[in-house]
Order: C-alpha cells, then structure tokens, then sequence
RNA sequence: GCUCCCGUAGUCUAGUCCGGCCAAGGAUUCGGCGCCUUCGACGCCGUAACCCGGGUUCAAAUCCCGGCGGGAGCACCA
C-alpha cells in the first residue's frame, strides 16, 4: 500500500485514531525501580578509597540520588576498604576526601559504613556457606589456582567434608596458615562455561597493614562476599552499580539461593567517560602523591572537586550525567556536552568582565578626551546592572589579536576603532602606537581591551595546568573568592578560593568556554 | 581462547520488552541566517542515523538466525 492508498483507506475507515504515544520528553527519565514503593527504598554508594571522586564515579551517584529522591528512601555510603592488595591500596586520606566530594556533588549520605568495621560479621556467613557444602578451604598457590580454574580442573581438596572444610577454616582464623597458603573457595561449578566464574575465592589472608584497623583482622573477605553479606544485612532494596561489576552479580546470587535467602536485585549502567579525561585514578594518584598535580583539585584530574574549582555546577553535572540514563553502552562523551549545560544554567546570572590574555600595551594617537564608560554587566539581562570603566589610554590588548590584525583597523569593544600598526609585535613589554579612527559602531573585528589605569594583573590557570597572565579590570578586586565571571570572549571562570579579596594578582580559574 | 554486555546522525540519547501511530523524537556539535557592541546568549533554518546479511510478517529500528564491530570479565584488586 502506498502511503498515498493507505491516506485514502484510513479516510475510508473514519480516520486515524488519536494517538496515544506520549510526547518523547526532552530530558529522559530514569525508567522507575522495579519492585519500589515510596519510602520503602534503601540504595547504596560503595567507591573504593583510592581516589578523589571522579566523572565516572558521578554516574552512580546521581542516578542513587535520583531514585533516593523519587521513593524518599535511604543512601548509605559504604567506604569499599577491605584490605585490597599491594597494588590497590587503601589510601587514608581519602575516606574524608570522598566525603568532601559528596558534599560538593549535593548527594549526602544517610550513613556512613566502613567494610573495615565490619570484618567479623562475614565469619559467621562463612560458616553457613561451609555448612551448606558450599565451600572449601584451599591450600593451591595463586598460580596452580589460576591454571586449575582456566581448564576445569579439580584440585584434591575440592571434595573435602564439611567438617574437614570447617575445621580447615578454624586454622585459617587460628593463624595456622600465612597469607597465600590457604583461601576459603566457593564451590560452583568447575565446568561453568564463564571461566571467571568458577570457584571463585570468599576469604583470604592479608598481613597488610589497613589504614583505620591496622593488623587486627589476618582473614578478609573479597569484594563479592562482602556484598553477598551486606547488601542483606544493611537491609538494600536494590542494588545500582556499573556493569563492570555483573559478575558480582552472580556470585552474590549464587550465594544467596546456597542460603535460602532474599536478595535486593541489581540494575547496571555502562561506563562514561568524558573525551578528554582520559586518566586513570591511579595516575592521578601518583601525580597528586608526588606533588606535580596541585591536589585532586588540580583540573588535570577531572574530579569532581576539580570541576565545581572550575565553576561547573553540581547541577550541571547531575543533569549530565542522568541524561544517559541507565544504557549499557559504553559511552564517551565530549566534555563540551557538559560545558552546555552548566553554561544554561549560568549564562544569564554571569556578569562579563574584560580579561586581556597576553597583554601588550597600545598608545592611541589623536583619541579624544576619554573618562570612563558605562557598561552593562550582561548583554541581555540589564537587571544586572552596569559598571563605569576607565577608558583613557593607554590599553592593554591581546598580544595574538595584534599580531593577527597587524596593520588593519578594528574596534575596542564598546569604545572606538583604532589603527593597528604594521609589521610583527616585538616580544617582551614594548608599547605599540596605534591611530585612533573614531568611536562609531562600525562593522570591523571587535577585541576586548582594559584601560592601564583600571586593570589589574590576573593569574588564569588553565585545565592543562599553566597558568596564564592577563589583565583584567581593576573591579575584579572586590569581588569574592568563588564568584564566577564571564571573561568576554575567553570564557566562564571561577576566582579560587584560595585567592584573598583585594589582593593582587586576581586568582583564576578557567571553566570552559 | 572462553563468558557476558552493547551497536539509532560527528557525539550522546528516546523508541526495542508488548511489530503498525517512526518516511525515527530530543540534546549537543557543525553550517547558514537574524539579533545583541563577545568567539557568549537568544531566535529561525539546515546537514545528518536504525552495524551488515538472511528469515518470519500485510507490516521490522523493534521478533528469529548468522556475521561483523566495540567494551568488560576470566586476581588470594575493587
């Protein structure tokens, strides 16, 4: 049927019915929670703490704070620190770090936990697993373990007793054996065909020292057991992770049904990455460690602190990264996506201010007597206000705008139009004569300029770490640490805390375009 | 190699479960125009996509089969 037929058929019939698929939204929404009734539902956060919270770790936090919000139900911050291995270590300085970084994103945790407190409460699950046959103590070296897991093979204590298993296990507690001799082993199913699946271990030994119990506890549980405990006892009604983690899923499943237990069912998202944030926590780690980055607030690392030191909005960042929904795929975004949004949400309450990168300072010829000028703080929203500037010469201008237009006419932005002079801009601090060629608005390049008498010297750092000098408009003293400007044709950037009111050179950090 | 997941425009995403209202919607980017004394904002216009091949069906982005591509896991890390 052509669609020309099928118009005519319907006409026929009496006409398309109404449609009922509703208008696809703007802004997706998360699909609802299986199974979840306002203010019956508890999530969790669980990051390790080895790092400043970063981009990725964004995702899982606003899409918990999204459901918390939804049913009114709890966040718990679960601190991931089991004792980890030499190369994941816990770091000690994190755990108030991430908590700082929570509260910079606006998602505060209902309760704190910490793994690490918890570490005698997964003994008696053990001994359940034991008991139910579900369980062995093996004594095979990491290697051998590996190799055995890989083709399918049995190692002799794979049909131990229970009792043989239990007692096995009292030595491991009793300190009989020395990390690396002895792992208690879930019994799966040697020929599962997901190789990572088979046998895996539920509790090791470990004589590291852990930075918040020292070397009370030799026995540890891994990751998958520790959950398969606690996303009961702390009473989860769902458990949201990344999908990295599916076979946690399995484990914690596998384990459950052995007990006779119910489980919170699990939701998964893939992993997003910004474009230009291609770092790994590690590195930054080692960077932040040996000085080079400035902290994890350094923009370098992408962390969550780094982005609300460059103005970016908690806001911002939550409607980010919520715009992805829950899709398994993969995703890489181009940080741009999140520039646009925060920019809606501050563009109109931004005031502009003239920032000259680079500065060289241009002598005028023939201009007019010039007091200041008035200006408007924002373009389109008069209700912020104006600002009278002086604007006699000399100025300083951008060092690339004068070498780019060596020789033309262009215009001061909302003052007048000069004459360049010709031939390149020497380097160091020469001071350029340029003709004055009146004040009408006329079509030409347009730059932004401050009067040497009403700038003061700017410190812009940048996201790859430099820091630019400028000059800025001397109003800019008075403004506050924190206080985020539009620097007119550079872009948005945030004074820095750091920086002390009145003092010189103006802190900067730059934002984003 | 084995296991699992994913494949809609440059980049994301809605739609896929329950085939037809989808000649595919939204965001962002890009290009053009307009406006404003910013390379910002706003308005309008435009470019641009169902990974490939079969099958089922009156009808497939949606169901089935087979490929291909990408990611993750296969740690006594998390």
């Amino acid at each position: 049927m052509t669609p020309g037929d099928r118009a005519a058929e319907l006409a026929r019939l009496g006409g398309a019915i109404e449609s009922t698929r509703p208008p696809s939204s703007d802004r997706s929404e998360l699909p609802p929670l299986p199974g979840a009734a306002e203010g019956n539902v508890v999530l969790r956060l669980a990051p390790f703490p080895n790092g400043a919270l970063h981009i990725g770790n964004a995702r899982m936090l606003y899409v918990n704070d999204e459901y918390r919000r939804r049913y009114k139900g709890k966040l718990y911050l679960v601190f991931d620190d089991t004792i980890g291995s030499e190369e994941k270590r816990v770091d000690p300085e994190i755990f108030n770090v991430i908590l700082n970084d929570l509260t910079i994103a606006g998602v505060p945790p209902d309760a704190v936990f910490y793994k690490s407190d918890r570490i005698p409460r997964f003994y008696p699950w053990a001994v359940r697993v034991i008991e139910k046959g579900g369980a062995y103590l093996c004594t095979c070296p990491a290697e051998l373990l590996r190799r055995n897991r890989e083709s399918g093979t049995p190692c002799p204590e794979r049909s131990q007793t229970v009792e043989t298993t239990l007692e096995g296990w009292e030595k491991m507690l009793g300190g009989a054996y020395a990390p690396g001799e002895a792992v208690l082993r879930l019994r799966t199913d040697l020929a599962d065909p997901d190789p990572a699946f088979r046998d895996r271990v539920l509790m090791r030994l470990s004589d590291l020292e852990h930075p918040r119990v020292g070397r009370k506890y030799r026995v540890w549980p891994m990751l998958e057991f520790s959950w398969a405990v606690d996303d009961v006892e702390l009473g989860l009604t769902h458990v949201l992770r990344g999908k990295d983690l599916v076979i946690e899923d399995r484990m914690e499943e596998f384990i459950w049904k052995l007990l006779g237990v119910k489980g919170p069912p699990f939701l998964h998202w893939g992993l997003l990455r910004l474009r230009e944030a291609k770092i790994a926590k590690s590195k930054s780690f080692k960077e932040v460690a040996s000085g080079v980055y400035d902290g994890w607030a350094d923009p370098r690392t992408w962390s969550i602190d780094s982005l609300a030191r460059r103005g970016i909005r908690a806001e911002a960042l939550r409607r980010f990264t919520l715009s992805f929904g829950l899709s398994l795929s993969d995703i890489e975004v181009p940080a741009e996506t999140l520039y646009a949004e925060n920019r809606q949400l501050i563009d109109a309450t931004t005031p502009r201010k003239s920032f000259v990168p680079d500065p060289v300072l241009v002598e005028v010829d023939g201009a007019p007597e010039l007091g200041t000028v008035s200006l408007p703080n924002h373009p389109d929203h008069p209700e912020l206000g104006r600002r009278e500037v002086p604007a006699a010469p000399p100025y300083w201008l951008p060092r690339a705008e004068l070498e780019r237009h060596a020789g033309e006419e262009l215009r001061l932005k909302d003052l007048l139009n000069l004459v360049l002079p010709t031939g390149p801009v020497p380097a160091g601090t020469p001071t350029l004569r340029a003709h004055f060629a009146g004040r009408e608005n006329k079509k030409l390049p347009r730059i932004q300029w401050v009067a040497r008498a009403g700038s003061v010297p700017v410190e812009l750092l940048e996201l790859d770490g430099s820091r630019r000098t400028g000059r800025a408009e001397a109003s800019l003293l008075t403004a506050a640490p924190g206080d985020i400007f539009q620097f007119e044709r550079v872009g948005f950037v945030r004074l820095e805390d750091r920086w002390k009111r009145g003092t010189e050179p103006v802190l900067a950090c730059f934002g984003h375009p």
